[in-house]
DNA sequence: TTAAAGAACATTGTCGCGTA
DNA sequence: TACGCGACAATGTTCTTTAA
Protein backbone atom coordinates (compact mmCIF):
# COMPACT_ATOMS: atom_id res chain seq x y z
CA UNK A 1 0.00 0.00 0.00
CA UNK A 2 0.79 3.38 -0.61
CA UNK A 3 2.97 5.30 2.48
CA UNK A 4 0.10 8.08 1.86
CA UNK A 5 -2.96 6.38 1.33
CA UNK A 6 -6.24 7.94 2.40
CA UNK A 7 -9.09 5.74 3.75
CA UNK A 8 -12.97 5.78 2.81
CA UNK A 9 -14.56 8.95 4.23
CA UNK A 10 -11.24 10.42 3.55
CA UNK A 11 -10.73 14.01 1.39
CA UNK A 12 -7.90 16.04 0.84
CA UNK A 13 -7.56 18.55 3.85
CA UNK A 14 -5.19 21.71 3.93
CA UNK A 15 -3.17 22.94 6.67
CA UNK A 16 -2.33 19.37 7.89
CA UNK A 17 0.43 16.76 6.74
CA UNK A 18 -0.47 13.81 4.88
CA UNK A 19 3.19 11.99 4.24
CA UNK A 20 1.48 9.03 6.57
CA UNK A 21 -1.39 6.58 6.02
CA UNK A 22 -4.73 8.84 7.64
CA UNK A 23 -7.93 8.35 8.43
CA UNK A 24 -10.84 11.22 7.86
CA UNK A 25 -14.60 11.05 8.81
CA UNK A 26 -17.27 12.92 10.02
CA UNK A 27 -18.13 11.82 14.13
CA UNK A 28 -20.95 9.37 13.90
CA UNK A 29 -24.08 9.55 16.63
CA UNK A 30 -22.55 5.75 17.84
CA UNK A 31 -19.65 7.50 18.39
CA UNK A 32 -20.58 9.39 20.86
CA UNK A 33 -23.97 7.34 22.78
CA UNK A 34 -21.67 4.22 22.65
CA UNK A 35 -18.27 6.21 24.06
CA UNK A 36 -16.71 3.75 21.44
CA UNK A 37 -14.88 5.35 17.78
CA UNK A 38 -15.45 2.30 15.11
CA UNK A 39 -12.05 2.08 12.93
CA UNK A 40 -12.89 1.15 9.49
CA UNK A 41 -11.99 -2.43 8.50
CA UNK A 42 -9.88 -1.16 5.74
CA UNK A 43 -7.78 0.81 7.71
CA UNK A 44 -7.64 -1.22 10.63
CA UNK A 45 -6.07 -3.96 8.81
CA UNK A 46 -3.82 -1.88 6.20
CA UNK A 47 -2.13 -0.55 9.55
CA UNK A 48 -1.86 -3.45 11.71
CA UNK A 49 -4.89 -2.47 13.81
CA UNK A 50 -7.40 -5.46 13.30
CA UNK A 51 -7.33 -8.08 15.50
CA UNK A 52 -5.32 -6.72 18.07
CA UNK A 53 -6.20 -5.82 21.71
CA UNK A 54 -3.85 -3.59 22.86
CA UNK A 55 -3.49 0.00 24.19
CA UNK A 56 -3.81 3.14 21.78
CA UNK A 57 -2.67 6.42 22.07
CA UNK A 58 -4.03 9.36 20.30
CA UNK A 59 -2.67 12.95 20.27
CA UNK A 60 -2.72 16.19 18.68
CA UNK A 61 -0.11 19.33 19.05
CA UNK A 62 -0.46 19.11 22.80
CA UNK A 63 -2.37 16.76 24.82
CA UNK A 64 -2.47 12.69 24.40
CA UNK A 65 -4.48 10.49 25.32
CA UNK A 66 -4.77 6.72 25.98
CA UNK A 67 -7.35 4.31 25.17
CA UNK A 68 -8.08 0.30 24.47
CA UNK A 69 -7.95 -0.86 21.32
CA UNK A 70 -10.03 -3.96 20.57
CA UNK A 71 -11.61 -6.27 17.91
CA UNK A 72 -14.82 -7.63 17.47
CA UNK A 73 -16.76 -9.47 15.28
CA UNK A 74 -14.35 -8.52 12.30
CA UNK A 75 -14.54 -4.90 13.40
CA UNK A 76 -12.14 -2.89 15.34
CA UNK A 77 -12.80 -0.37 18.09
CA UNK A 78 -11.01 2.31 20.20
CA UNK A 79 -13.00 2.97 23.19
CA UNK A 80 -11.82 3.59 27.13
CA UNK A 81 -11.94 7.06 27.70
CA UNK A 82 -13.46 8.20 24.22
CA UNK A 83 -16.03 9.48 26.04
CA UNK A 84 -13.44 11.90 27.88
CA UNK A 85 -11.44 12.36 24.19
CA UNK A 86 -14.46 13.79 22.90
CA UNK A 87 -15.40 15.87 25.29
CA UNK A 88 -12.13 17.73 25.73
CA UNK A 89 -12.45 17.82 22.20
CA UNK A 90 -15.80 19.14 21.91
CA UNK A 91 -16.42 16.58 19.46
CA UNK A 92 -20.38 16.47 18.27
CA UNK A 93 -22.03 14.60 15.70
CA UNK A 94 -21.25 15.69 11.79
CA UNK A 95 -17.57 17.01 13.38
CA UNK A 96 -15.03 15.92 10.91
CA UNK A 97 -11.80 15.14 12.14
CA UNK A 98 -8.81 12.91 10.95
CA UNK A 99 -6.85 10.68 12.51
CA UNK A 100 -3.19 9.81 10.97
CA UNK A 101 -1.09 6.75 11.84
CA UNK A 102 1.89 7.89 13.45
CA UNK A 103 3.34 4.51 14.91
CA UNK A 104 1.76 0.93 14.46
CA UNK A 105 4.65 -0.42 17.13
CA UNK A 106 3.33 -2.40 20.14
CA UNK A 107 1.72 0.80 20.71
CA UNK A 108 -0.09 2.40 18.02
CA UNK A 109 -0.34 6.43 17.89
CA UNK A 110 -2.35 8.06 15.77
CA UNK A 111 -2.21 12.03 15.68
CA UNK A 112 -5.86 13.54 15.47
CA UNK A 113 -6.58 16.72 13.82
CA UNK A 114 -9.42 18.52 14.06
CA UNK A 115 -10.98 19.63 10.63
CA UNK A 116 -13.52 22.31 12.08
CA UNK A 117 -13.29 25.36 10.11
CA UNK A 118 -12.57 26.95 13.99
CA UNK A 119 -10.29 24.19 14.85
CA UNK A 120 -7.53 26.53 16.00
CA UNK A 121 -9.59 28.59 18.34
CA UNK A 122 -11.15 25.10 20.19
CA UNK A 123 -7.70 24.00 20.22
CA UNK A 124 -7.25 26.96 22.36
CA UNK A 125 -9.86 26.55 24.58
CA UNK A 126 -9.36 22.99 25.44
CA UNK A 127 -10.95 22.13 29.09
CA UNK A 128 -7.99 22.68 31.37
CA UNK A 129 -9.46 20.37 34.03
CA UNK A 130 -9.28 17.41 31.72
CA UNK A 131 -5.85 18.94 30.44
CA UNK A 132 -4.68 17.76 33.72
CA UNK A 133 -5.00 14.35 32.64
CA UNK A 134 -2.61 14.65 30.09
CA UNK A 135 0.60 12.10 30.23
CA UNK A 136 3.45 11.68 28.78
CA UNK A 137 4.05 8.75 26.06
CA UNK A 138 8.04 8.88 27.40
CA UNK A 139 6.03 7.87 30.75
CA UNK A 140 7.81 4.89 33.15
CA UNK A 141 7.61 2.42 30.58
CA UNK A 142 5.32 0.39 32.84
CA UNK A 143 2.26 -1.34 30.92
CA UNK A 144 -0.99 0.15 32.24
CA UNK A 145 -2.84 -2.26 29.84
CA UNK A 146 -4.04 -4.26 33.11
CA UNK A 147 -2.16 -7.36 31.67
CA UNK A 148 0.81 -9.47 33.25
CA UNK A 149 4.02 -7.68 32.52
CA UNK A 150 6.72 -9.56 32.60
CA UNK A 151 8.75 -7.59 34.62
CA UNK A 152 7.96 -3.90 35.99
CA UNK A 153 10.61 -1.45 36.06
CA UNK A 154 10.44 0.11 39.18
CA UNK A 155 11.39 4.26 39.69
CA UNK A 156 14.09 4.90 42.09
CA UNK A 157 12.53 6.60 45.05
CA UNK A 158 11.61 4.79 48.02
CA UNK A 159 9.92 6.34 51.06
CA UNK A 160 10.57 5.35 54.24
CA UNK A 161 7.51 2.70 55.44
CA UNK A 162 6.47 2.35 59.10
CA UNK A 163 4.16 -0.18 57.82
CA UNK A 164 5.26 -1.78 55.09
CA UNK A 165 3.00 -4.67 55.60
CA UNK A 166 -0.45 -5.78 56.51
CA UNK A 167 -2.21 -9.77 56.58
CA UNK A 168 -5.65 -9.82 56.63
CA UNK A 169 -7.90 -12.19 54.93
CA UNK A 170 -10.10 -11.88 51.96
CA UNK A 171 -13.88 -11.11 52.20
CA UNK A 172 -17.08 -11.50 50.06
CA UNK A 173 -17.02 -7.94 48.78
CA UNK A 174 -13.30 -8.14 47.51
CA UNK A 175 -14.73 -10.75 45.00
CA UNK A 176 -17.89 -9.57 44.61
CA UNK A 177 -17.29 -5.51 44.56
CA UNK A 178 -13.83 -6.08 42.80
CA UNK A 179 -11.74 -3.91 45.01
CA UNK A 180 -9.64 -4.71 47.95
CA UNK A 181 -9.73 -2.18 51.00
CA UNK A 182 -6.25 -1.04 52.58
CA UNK A 183 -6.51 -0.91 56.24
CA UNK A 184 -6.43 2.96 57.08
CA UNK A 185 -3.57 2.51 60.08
CA UNK A 186 -1.15 1.45 56.49
CA UNK A 187 -2.51 3.66 54.26
CA UNK A 188 -1.89 6.07 56.44
CA UNK A 189 1.64 4.81 57.61
CA UNK A 190 2.96 4.78 54.05
CA UNK A 191 1.33 8.07 52.66
CA UNK A 192 -1.41 6.73 50.51
CA UNK A 193 -4.49 8.06 52.14
CA UNK A 194 -4.68 11.12 49.34
CA UNK A 195 -3.07 9.38 46.57
CA UNK A 196 -4.98 8.28 43.59
CA UNK A 197 -2.55 6.41 41.16
CA UNK A 198 -1.19 3.71 39.56
CA UNK A 199 0.47 0.62 41.64
CA UNK A 200 1.94 -2.47 40.74
CA UNK A 201 1.00 -5.79 42.21
CA UNK A 202 3.41 -8.94 42.07
CA UNK A 203 2.36 -12.35 42.66
CA UNK A 204 4.10 -15.26 43.94
CA UNK A 205 4.80 -16.54 40.15
CA UNK A 206 6.51 -13.04 39.96
CA UNK A 207 4.17 -11.31 37.57
CA UNK A 208 3.38 -7.59 37.64
CA UNK A 209 -0.03 -6.63 37.70
CA UNK A 210 -1.33 -2.86 36.82
CA UNK A 211 -4.14 -1.80 39.35
CA UNK A 212 -5.56 1.36 40.16
CA UNK A 213 -4.81 2.36 43.91
CA UNK A 214 -7.17 5.22 45.58
CA UNK A 215 -9.78 6.37 47.63
CA UNK A 216 -13.25 4.57 47.66
CA UNK A 217 -15.91 6.09 49.97
CA UNK A 218 -14.06 6.01 53.48
CA UNK A 219 -11.10 3.90 52.37
CA UNK A 220 -8.17 3.21 50.37
CA UNK A 221 -8.76 0.56 47.75
CA UNK A 222 -7.23 -1.06 45.30
CA UNK A 223 -9.83 -0.89 42.46
CA UNK A 224 -8.95 -0.95 38.67
CA UNK A 225 -7.49 -4.46 37.92
CA UNK A 226 -8.23 -5.95 41.61
CA UNK A 227 -10.59 -8.16 39.34
CA UNK A 228 -7.90 -9.48 36.87
CA UNK A 229 -5.53 -10.33 39.80
CA UNK A 230 -8.21 -12.16 41.98
CA UNK A 231 -9.03 -13.90 39.00
CA UNK A 232 -5.32 -15.42 37.91
CA UNK A 233 -4.22 -16.04 41.31
CA UNK A 234 -7.68 -18.31 42.32
CA UNK A 235 -8.05 -15.17 45.35
CA UNK A 236 -10.95 -16.78 47.01
CA UNK A 237 -12.77 -15.91 49.98
CA UNK A 238 -11.64 -16.81 53.38
CA UNK A 239 -7.76 -17.09 51.88
CA UNK A 240 -5.55 -15.55 54.09
CA UNK A 241 -2.76 -12.95 52.33
CA UNK A 242 -0.04 -10.32 53.37
CA UNK A 243 0.23 -7.61 51.07
CA UNK A 244 3.98 -5.99 50.99
CA UNK A 245 5.07 -2.86 50.51
CA UNK A 246 8.10 -2.90 48.99
CA UNK A 247 9.13 0.41 46.83
CA UNK A 248 6.67 3.24 48.13
CA UNK A 249 7.88 5.61 44.68
CA UNK A 250 6.05 7.32 42.02
CA UNK A 251 4.01 4.27 41.39
CA UNK A 252 3.98 2.13 44.55
CA UNK A 253 5.08 -1.49 44.06
CA UNK A 254 3.32 -4.01 46.28
CA UNK A 255 4.25 -7.76 46.80
CA UNK A 256 0.59 -10.09 47.21
CA UNK A 257 1.38 -13.27 48.86
CA UNK A 258 -1.73 -15.61 48.22
CA UNK A 259 -2.56 -18.04 50.62
CA UNK A 260 -0.29 -16.89 52.74
CA UNK A 261 -0.49 -19.09 56.44
CA UNK A 262 1.85 -18.47 59.37
CA UNK A 263 3.90 -20.58 58.33
CA UNK A 264 5.31 -18.66 56.08
CA UNK A 265 5.01 -15.72 58.63
CA UNK A 266 6.68 -17.21 62.05
CA UNK A 267 9.12 -14.89 62.04
CA UNK A 268 7.28 -12.13 60.53
CA UNK A 269 5.47 -9.31 63.01
CA UNK A 270 1.35 -9.04 61.64
CA UNK A 271 0.10 -5.56 62.36
C1' DT B 1 -19.46 -7.86 3.21
C1' DT B 2 -19.01 -4.30 6.22
C1' DA B 3 -20.36 -0.50 9.10
C1' DA B 4 -23.53 0.97 12.30
C1' DA B 5 -26.47 0.31 15.97
C1' DG B 6 -28.80 -2.29 19.74
C1' DA B 7 -28.44 -4.94 23.66
C1' DA B 8 -26.57 -7.48 27.45
C1' DC B 9 -23.28 -8.06 30.68
C1' DA B 10 -19.02 -6.88 33.25
C1' DT B 11 -16.40 -3.63 35.63
C1' DT B 12 -15.64 0.47 38.20
C1' DG B 13 -16.72 4.54 41.19
C1' DT B 14 -19.25 6.63 44.77
C1' DC B 15 -22.32 7.13 48.52
C1' DG B 16 -24.30 5.88 52.70
C1' DC B 17 -25.59 2.98 56.55
C1' DG B 18 -24.84 -0.45 60.28
C1' DT B 19 -21.74 -2.33 63.57
C1' DA B 20 -17.83 -3.11 66.60
C1' DT C 1 -13.86 6.23 64.06
C1' DA C 2 -12.61 2.45 61.14
C1' DC C 3 -14.36 -1.14 58.82
C1' DG C 4 -17.64 -4.09 56.31
C1' DC C 5 -20.87 -4.13 53.02
C1' DG C 6 -25.00 -3.01 50.07
C1' DA C 7 -27.06 -0.14 46.57
C1' DC C 8 -26.87 2.15 42.51
C1' DA C 9 -25.14 4.77 38.60
C1' DA C 10 -21.73 5.31 35.14
C1' DT C 11 -18.70 3.40 32.02
C1' DG C 12 -16.45 -0.26 29.25
C1' DT C 13 -16.52 -4.57 26.54
C1' DT C 14 -18.43 -7.97 23.73
C1' DC C 15 -21.96 -10.17 21.11
C1' DT C 16 -25.80 -9.86 17.95
C1' DT C 17 -28.68 -7.79 14.65
C1' DT C 18 -29.76 -4.68 10.99
C1' DA C 19 -29.10 -1.80 7.05
C1' DA C 20 -26.53 -0.08 3.22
Amino acid sequence: MSSHKVFPDAEASKDVPLGRPHLISAVKPHWISRSLMHVPKLFACKNGLCNRKCTIVIRDEQRSWEFRLYSCGGSTFIGGGWREFCAANFLKEGDRVMFEIFAKAEKPILKFYDLRANASLQTEAKNPDLDANRYSTQGLGIDTSGMPATKARIPASTSANANPQFISTIRPYSINRTFLYLPLDFAKSNGLMNRRCEMILTDEKQRSWSVQLGPTGHHVAITRGWTKFVKANDVQVGDTFKFELINNGTIPIAHFHCKYSEKDGKNERSI
